[in-house]
DNA sequence: ATGGTGGGTTCCCCA
């Protein structure tokens, strides 16, 4: 079983490439980020004709969740428990299979000491009273999306630019760190330990042709699903080329 | 120190 996560920063924008990148990577199940529209326009159509059942958990003009699978989702979850109705949309969840699976969009936090850099924090306490409300580590749990945060050094072409800045400081990486003490290991630093492994490159400046990125897009893996995953790997092929999203996809294939 | 690009739907916000 193949599972991807891609935030494809606007899904009607990303169609002409998304559906072609379905086609030739054939996932069974696809976590999809700042889809970036509301659930009643979600470009449902030409997703089904790709065989995917879908899950849609989105606004209008920003943030946006989405799951794309071949195969029956059970339990669906939209959110926090303890969203208000008005929150923005960043977290579905649903059962694949024997698998628990939670996409995230993880608040951005715009900058250090920014009131979205509070909220960023804040969010992510919520993230971990939500598994331990809601999910078991002792199944196969796998957290997956976008979590605008690095882990370490390895993940950033710049780290002593980036030292403080966002999705690179102290206290964003310890909150990460306080939510895989829930029992969740880095996915992808299982199989691959090189540092220069990015999934994001800035759109502005010709980051991605100049190996200017980031590794923020994550799968988290409880014990079980670690056991049965056999590799993880970025596609930067979806990010050459025009009208590419800022981001590759990750994909992580499981033993079934 | 600043700006560069891209998406949405705005007369600017967000990444």
């Amino acid at each position: 079983m193949k599972i991807a996560t891609w935030n494809v920063n606007s899904v009607r924008a990303r169609l002409p490439r998304l559906v072609p990148w379905l086609q030739e990577r054939q996932p069974d199940v696809l976590c999809i980020q700042e889809s970036k529209v509301e659930d009643d326009l979600f470009p449902r159509e030409p997703l089904e004709d790709e065989g995917y059942n879908i899950e849609v958990h989105g606004e209008k003009t920003y943030n946006g969740v989405a799951i794309l699978s071949r195969y029956p989702m059970e339990a669906v979850a939209k959110g926090f428990p303890d969203d208000p109705p008005d929150a923005s949309r960043r977290a579905l969840s649903c059962i694949v299979k024997d698998m628990m699976i939670l996409n995230l969009y993880v608040p951005n936090g715009q900058a250090l000491g920014h009131p979205k850099y509070v909220d960023k924090l804040a969010w992510l306490d919520r993230l971990r009273a939500y598994l331990d409300q809601s999910f078991d580590p002792r199944e196969k749990v796998l957290v997956t999306g976008d979590f605008n945060i690095t882990f370490d050094d390895r993940d950033v072409w710049d780290p002593e630019g980036m030292r403080d800045g966002i999705h690179c400081s102290r206290p964003e990486r310890d909150k990460l760190a306080q939510v895989m003490q829930f029992g969740l290991a880095d996915g992808l630093r299982h199989f691959h330990e090189e540092a220069g492994i990015y999934t994001w490159w800035h759109h502005r400046g010709m980051g991605f042709q100049r190996g200017q990125g980031m590794r923020i897009d994550h799968f988290l893996l409880s014990d079980a699903a670690l056991r049965c995953c056999t590799d993880i790997v970025v596609d930067t092929g979806a990010r050459k080329g025009r009208n590419t999203s800022d981001h590759a996809p990750v994909i992580a294939t499981f033993a079934e």
